[in-house]
This record gives structure tokens, sequence and C-alpha cells, in this order.
RNA sequence: GCGGGAGUAGCUCAGUUGGUAGAGCGUCAGCCUUCCAAGCUGAAUGUCGCCGGUUCGAACCCGGUCUCCCGCUCCA
């Protein structure tokens, strides 16, 4: 596989081809950055979800999951700072086609104005020495008062425009200004246009009495407002945790690579809560937590490291990234935050709902601070099945093409063999398809010769092949061939399924870590 | 949203100066075969992304549109 492109291409095509994604709406052209999961996708995607879920709910005694609805009241998000840090007013430089956050454009020129108010405050600090008072230089200077004047006036009615989203006037101010693209130079800018990040809908079926309503951009105010209602019923004690995992949706302006962003997409969160001024060793501790979740899957401590965040959200005190190497580079895969009790004091204020534990040992209430950590279930199949697809040179000048799929993971555990489609080899491997099959997921296969069913087993990620052959009409023994290596063992009939059993346990696994 | 590239069978792709569409692999039915895709026979599958225009005639030329990939931008 020669570049980056052709992997990801490649990628994208043995998707599509086994069924495991397809693009949504499909005999319709599509629709943009929307994707379905086919057959063995979704068990896929459901093999992760519950990898996640067990790995943070069962195993944890002290984190509980939920599932809560995709419409909120339309004031969380007003608590939770999207409405306004998810509104962009955007303008594009018509000359070098980049695009700018208009407000940003015009902050940027009052920054330079106070720029140059500080470039005055040193001349003169330098030129009264001692004697300077900056205070009284600044109220008192008219080169300054001018500055100051200006950048306050300019602020100002940016803020207003905003407001009252007149998106002309924030464009007739940078035409004022006379603001040039810092790229191409150029005064030639288009319409100041506003774009929701968050989808809108409406709930109630007339138009009349309909409440608008936005599809949740995140999952994790859904935990956020059952915080009291988890904590009371549960009997929860901090710290505690609250896992979810659930749709959300984005209105990207640009939304690409597959499914590595999509408009709507699949999260898994988890919100531990806990006693303020301990967020730094609980940061620490789910940092390593999390990693050691994904190293459990044997896809190579290389592939993944960790991404500390210089410019943090608005809720934030630290936050990082775990990156893991997609086909187009490391990109963010995991978010740990440390989100303070910005959203459940935003709630309480909102709300006007006291949103407070009581801690027995410090005989008081508080506001507890909250650690989280935020996985995309759409990018961790993009990160299992992208590096798990390989094409492998075997020594008689053949390739093959396998999806390494960590065995906890795959579609179908198992597929029974019979060697030959006769000989009575059919009804005892038909036999022990029926009694697997209640344990897992198995396929039969008996169509074309038994190395080409190993291919077909390789492509979409059986872990194993079960062959039946004439040696088990003597001793009841049978072969089991091993996707990774190609090698086979022969065993017991009998002992096939408490060895594939095995295999696949959540404990393999996650108890190597 | 801008720029670049692309869209023909399930997948990868041919298709000449415009003359009514092909290959390989895969799939299906059967034969043959005691273990790693390559044996034999037969079969199915395309409004050539979509709409319109030019033309006697369009997969091919022109316009529009949709979708995908890459870059810019954005990314809680």
């Amino acid at each position: 596989m020669a570049n980056q492109e052709d992997v990801f291409k490649k990628v994208i095509s043995h998707a599509k081809e086994y069924g495991y994604v397809f693009q949504s709406s499909e005999i319709y052209d599509g629709l943009s950055a929307v994707y379905d999961y086919g057959q063995n996708g979704a068990e896929l995607k459901k093999n992760i979800r519950e990898y996640w879920w067990q790995a943070m709910v069962q195993l944890h005694d002290n984190i509980v999951g939920i599932d809560a609805a995709i419409f909120m009241h339309p004031t969380t998000w007003k608590a939770s700072g999207h409405v306004d840090a998810f509104n962009d007013p955007l303008i594009d430089n018509k000359d070098s086609k980049k695009r700018y956050r208009a407000d940003v454009l015009v902050e940027d020129y009052v920054a330079k104005i106070e720029g140059k108010i500080d470039k005055e405050v040193t001349k003169a600090a330098k030129r009264f020495g001692e004697a300077f008072d900056k205070e009284q230089f600044l109220a008192t200077n008219g080169r300054v008062k001018g500055y100051r004047e200006k950048a306050e006036a300019i602020l100002k009615r940016l803020g207003k425009s905003l407001e009252k989203e007149d998106l002309a006037d924030v464009k007739a101010l940078i035409e004022e200004l006379e603001i040039v693209c810092p790229v191409s130079g150029s005064k030639n800018w288009t319409d100041v246009k506003q774009f929701n990040l968050m989808f809108g809908t409406q709930l109630g079926a007339t138009a009349e009495s309909a409440m608008e309503l936005y599809l949740r951009p995140e999952t994790a105010q859904g935990i956020f407002v059952n915080f009291l209602n988890v904590q009371k019923t549960g009997r929860m004690k901090i710290p505690f945790g609250i896992a979810q995992t659930g749709k959300a949706f984005r209105n990207e302006i640009v939304a690409r690579q597959f499914i590595f962003r999509m408009r709507e997409f699949e999260q898994m969160e988890m919100q531990y809560f806990i006693k303020p001024g301990t967020q730094q060793e609980w940061y620490e501790a789910w940092k390593e937590k999390r990693m050691n979740w994904h190293l459990s899957l044997g896809m190579g401590e290389a592939n993944y490291r960790f991404h500390d965040h210089e410019k943090l959200a608005h809720y934030a005190d630290a936050a990082c990234d775990i990156e893991f190497k997609f086909p187009f580079g490391f990109k963010e895969l995991e978010g740990i935050h440390s989100r303070t009790d910005f959203d459940l004091g935003s709630h309480e204020k909102y709300s006007n709902k006291k949103l407070q534990y009581f801690d027995p040992e410090e005989n008081k209430s508080y506001v507890p601070y909250v650690l989280e950590t935020s996985i995309g279930l759409d990018r961790m199949f993009l990160a299992v099945f992208s590096n798990s697809l390989q094409e492998e040179e075997l020594d008689n000048n053949t390739t093959r093409t396998v999806l390494k799929l960590p065995a906890v993971l795959a579609p179908t555990k198992a597929a029974i063999l019979p060697l030959l489609k006769r000989d009575g080899l059919p009804e005892i491997a038909q036999k022990l398809f029926n009694e697997l099959k209640w344990e897992m997921n198995v396929a039969y296969d008996d169509k074309d010769a038994v190395g080409r069913r190993y291919r077909r087993q390789d492509a979409i990620a059986t872990p194993f092949c079960i062959t039946v052959d004439h040696q088990t009409l003597e001793d009841e023994t049978v072969t089991i061939r091993h996707r990774d290596s190609m090698e086979q063992q022969r065993v017991k009939l009998a002992a096939v399924k408490e060895i594939i059993t095995k295999a696949v346990a959540l404990k393999e696994w996650l108890g190597r870590v």
C-alpha cells in the first residue's frame, strides 16, 4: 500500500464491499456526511459500545449508565453555552478564499489598537521614569484617549450587532474599519453568514404551538441535568460516575473523511463527579485508565498519543485528547476534560434548582467538579477498522486481505466449515453450528474449496474457523484455524465451545491491562 | 463555502476522432476436490451519478446539479 490516500481508499471500499459501512440513502445519490452501518458494521459497532460500557459501568461499582433523550429543553443549551458558542458569524475573503470568524476579525483589529496604547504607555513610562502614573496617563493623554474611545465604540457596536443578529452591520463595520485579509491583503469580502452548528427542529404538530428545539450537539448535558436524579435514586457517593452512549448531531460546515466527522454521530461519555480540588489527580487517573482501555485491544502503543489542549474550552481547566494514528494521520479519538463546576453551576443558575451534593465527611454541600471522558464511537470504529485491514504477502506468492479485528470485537466469532459437502461432514458441522449459535455469532459455509472459505472469513474478520474433516468421523476432533497466524490446532469437538468462548471473553482482553 | 481530482457491474478499472458497454476479481447454481482465494460448466447484474442542451446519434462534447476524496477553513 503506497501512500496514505490509497490506504484510506482501500479502507472505504472494503467497508462497503463487506457490509460494514454504506453511504446513507445511496440509491438517491447519498446524503453528505451521513453513513449507515451494514450487517457487519452494526455488529462491530455494537461490540465496541459494549466493550466500553462493560469497562466503564460493569467493572466500576461507582459508575452507572443512563440513556437520556436526544430532545432536551431549549434552556439546556443556553446553560451549556452552546447557543452562544455554537453560533459563528463567518466571512470569506474573495481573493484569498480564506474564511474567518467575522467577530474575531474585528476583535483582532481592536487588539491592534490596544497594542498602540501599550506602545504609548511604554514610551511615556520611559520618558517620565519614576514619576510615571499609568492610570493618570491613560485618563489624560489625548492620543491614548482617542484610541480607547475608538476601541470601545467598535466593540460596543459589534456586540450590539451580534446580539441583534444584524450581520449586515457586522460587514459594514469590517468595511468601515478597512480591515484587510491577512493573507491576500485585500478588502474584497463576502457577506457575513451565520453558521449555527446545532440542528433545529420543532416539538409540537402545529406551527403556533410548536416549540423550537435543538437536536443535542453533545450527550453530556443529558447526564448533567440528571445528576441529582441519579445521585439520589442510586444512593451515589462522591466520587461517582454517570456513563452514557448515544447519538449527537452537529451541522458541521465541512464534514469529511468518511465516518471520522459526520453530522450524526454517536458518543460514549462518562462524567465523573468529584470533590472540588481533586480534579488534577482524577484527571491523571482517568488519562491512564482510558489509555489502558485502548491498549487492551492490542492495536499497538505507537498508534496512540496524548495531545494537551493549549486553548481550553469555556468550561475546562485542563483538557487533552487521546489521538490515534488514522490513515490520514494522528487525529482526536477521545477527549479527557476537567470541566470544573461549570456545567452543574450553570444549570443551577438557569434552572434555579440546587444541584449540590452533601458531603458527610466535610459536613457541607457543594457543587461537584466534573471529570469527563468522551469518545466518538464512530471514530473508534474507524480506528479499529482501518488499523485492522491488512494485506499480507504469503509464501506462495499470493496476497491475502485480512481484517484483523480484535477477536472480542469481531462481528462473527467463528465459522463452521465441513471440509467436503459429503460423507456426513455437513451434518456434524451443522450440529456444532446449532450448538454454538446460542453462545455467539457463528457462520456456516460449505460452498467452494475450504481455502477460499478461509479467505472469505479473513475479509470479514472472523477470528476462528472450525473445520470438520474425515478424522472427525474417527475420533471426534476438529481443527481450529486462527485468522492471524493461519495456523491450525486439532481439538476435541466437545472442547470447541469453551476454547472460543474464552478467546473472545472480556476478561481475556480487558483483564490484560 | 472556495480550489483541485473523481463518479461506468458488489469491488478495481478499460472504453479510440461521438455510432447503442467490456475485463479481472467477486456473487449465484452445479460438477470436481481430504486444508489456505488461481480446476470445469453455466448464470445473473449497468437508465455509464442525476437533469437538461448540442447532434441523425452522447458513457464520450456543453451547462447545471448531487455525491465522494484531497487542500484551505472550522472543529467543545
